[in-house]
DNA sequence: TTGCTATTTCCACCATCCTCGAAATAGAAT
DNA sequence: ATTCTATTTCGAGGATGGTGGAAATAGCAA
């Protein structure tokens, strides 16, 4: 994981309606949810759900399964595990409090 | 928290440039580091550095201490742990697979 | 083939973002 | 008051994003 493509995935879920339809497939679990499903849900138009879950698929965020004729879209536990550690990896690696703060210096 | 603040603290983060700032600054830990050092280490322009940290603050991400002339930064580790929270909440609430998946329908 | 449903692609408009240099401001020192 | 350093605000450019309607596609059914 480097800063670009954490940076890719932060920002698929920077906004609003691409973080709803996250979050509306987190909350349908390993079932996932199909398209249609989820637009009655959410309530915006097709070609923009599409257009978002796109994005969201393409950093690996979601992941889609054909199943007849509809979509199953799901969440992709993993990726998230792997951004959220990547935001709190390295943490105080650089720690050199130079001046005079609350102590805690290479804890 | 909401979704409109969750996607906005995301959203911040979702610029190559700001994850880099923010990065930094969790690498620096506790001690925090000045808005000039964030500049020598990243190599923007001032006025861009200071744009990205005005909204990384805005949304809680980052805070700011005055230290005689200099302003000392800081990730603000509280925010993201409720911010990464609020990503995998409620996660299987709505489980309930109609057709048949591999199984783990309520567990 | 024809028709049907589910989903995506195309297209356009409007809004917002990213970046930088130049100018302005805040605070301390002389 | 003047000067110096550190940082922010202003202004502008080009680029990218968000949205929905219309049209195109994928796959199945008859």
């Amino acid at each position: 994981m480097n800063v670009e493509e954490a940076a890719k995935q932060l920002e698929a879920l920077g906004n609003p309606t691409r973080l709803q339809v996250y979050r509306t497939l987190v909350r349908a679990g390993d079932c996932g949810l199909p398209v249609g499903r989820l637009q009655e849900k959410i309530g915006i138009a097709a070609s923009t759900l599409s257009h978002h879950l796109h994005r969201l698929i393409l950093t690996g965020l979601v992941t889609q399964e054909r199943q007849v004729t509809t979509l199953i879209c799901r969440a992709n536990y993993l990726a998230m595990n792997s951004l959220v550690g990547f935001l709190v990896d390295e943490c105080c690696v650089d720690a050199s409090c130079a001046a005079d703060q609350n102590g805690v210096a290479a804890a």
